[in-house]
DNA sequence: CCCAATTTGTTCGTATGTATA
DNA sequence: TTATACATACGAACAAATTGG
């Protein structure tokens, strides 16, 4: 049984009606106006609220869309427009058929979205990563900066080696701050079944969304070159990544170190649709 | 005065009326199956063609969205689905009110999404561009491989150095293929009015529209490092891109050199919507 | 293997708001 | 002020993918 729904004239929007159980509980109808905000982009951050509050866990899925817009009292175009933006900005993944999920952090995304460096002949292969420190340190001025905190904060640094084919290509130094990771152990890192990113959602609920890259070429220090096989002092290629998290926080500074004798870091500028 | 369109049952999909002076001219009907495609891919593919065959030159306007649609059959939100996409791959400007423009490139837009490099402390600027070579040449063997075609093709070769808040920080090697670029000379390119993708694409019709790039660190040689006033042999971030036009054909091989002293390469892995 | 239910994907159409000239 | 064009928002119908019976 349907009705059909009377209309506001002013703001063109369904006027409330009653329903027997609500079909999506927790989500409650956007005010009209919101700072001249269109309605579309108060939904998107409805559904980022709920995500950052923890009201749609990792790998969750949404509401179907029909009643999704009921509860937030909005067309469906409307909100699939809020759900098409958290999708470009892989917060969501809609899969056709199944439902509309809360992202996770798989090897894939991780891939995709956070590793860059492939050899020369374009191939492209997931890394394996050796863990060769963990420490608790005092952040130094540079990570501070990066995470929007003070030098000597506390913080676990963890250094990786990755290799590509075999051969040593990447060393990754990780800072992330203690009071965000609670209880991470360098065993809860070594035994992580999966990518780094995944262990900071699933085990921390820290979700990384973005980041920043700065990279510049420097010569290899002592302590890099040993780790990646090279003589010291030969040209290398330093990437200072910041991470972004879910709230728009810096949760994670990394200065990753790549030997480009045989690979490349990779960007595209605007890919076709 | 407006009529009521009857709808095809099957495809759902109004059945053509005629109408007195063709209010979009040029751009016919849209095939209601085009290998699956759905429609929004298809008039997207139709914008694409219209504008590589040059009916729709740079800074040309588009029919409005409502004629526009018609004249290719479809809904406007149909229409507006395909020129979304063509705005997010940078094809196409929109501007409310006054309409939608085949792009141009610009100063602004060459410096959004073809130059990454700032000063460490995050300051921007547009670099001055001094032009140290033209020559003709054969393409060597990277270029070739990069062009899609082979070693000896003749080619120009344009040598830059840019300056940034007064201090030569990048150096360019172009190769551009000469079949795309017949009547280049240095003359133009010194005293063209605006960036050199501009250049391309106002002059010879090649519109570049994204890039690849593959990033490594380099010692620098004597050549580079006598443009850019630093010691042989200081590490430099070598930028091996290759720009790709509008028929999907790569046009240039650039190598810009890039000294990291006092600034970076930056990267941003994925924006906020 | 097929069918039915569910969910997203595509396409249509329309009304109104907002920016521009 | 008016006309034009894009932007937002509404609603509806059917297609396509997935899952479970």
């Amino acid at each position: 049984m349907t009705w059909t729904n009377p209309t506001d004239p002013v703001h063109n929007r369904r006027m409330s009606i009653v329903r027997s159980p609500d079909p999506a509980p927790g989500f409650a109808p956007i005010a009209p106006d919101a700072a001249g905000m269109p309605l579309y982009r108060a939904v998107r951050r409805a559904l980022l609220r709920s995500i950052e509050e923890g009201k749609l866990p990792p790998g969750a899925a949404l509401p179907n869309e029909t009643d999704l817009a009921a509860a937030f009292d909005v067309a469906v175009g409307t909100l699939r427009r809020a759900v098409d933006d958290l999708v470009a900005e892989h917060i969501l993944v809609r899969r056709q058929g199944r439902g509309t999920f809360v992202a996770t952090h798989t090897r894939d995304r991780f891939l995709f979205q956070f590793f860059h460096v492939e050899r020369s002949d374009g191939l492209r292969e997931a890394p394996a990563v050796e863990l060769l420190s963990f420490e608790r340190i005092r952040m130094d001025e540079d990570a501070a900066a990066a995470l929007a905190t003070r030098a000597g904060t506390p913080a676990f640094q963890i250094e990786n080696r990755l290799k590509l084919q075999g051969t040593a290509v990447v060393h990754d130094r990780i800072v992330i701050p203690a009071a965000l990771f609670r209880g991470l152990t360098e065993k809860r890192v070594r035994e992580r079944p999966s990518t780094i990113y995944h262990l900071y959602q699933s085990e921390f609920g820290v979700t990384v969304v973005r980041a920043r890259e700065r990279l510049s070429a420097v010569a290899a220090d002592r302590a890099i070159a040993r780790a990646l096989g090279v003589p010291p002092g030969v040209p290398v290629l330093q990437v200072r990544r910041t991470a972004i998290a879910l709230g728009g926080r810096p949760v994670e500074y990394r200065v990753s170190t790549i030997v480009t004798t045989a690979h490349d870091y990779v960007n595209q500028l605007s890919r076709p649709s």
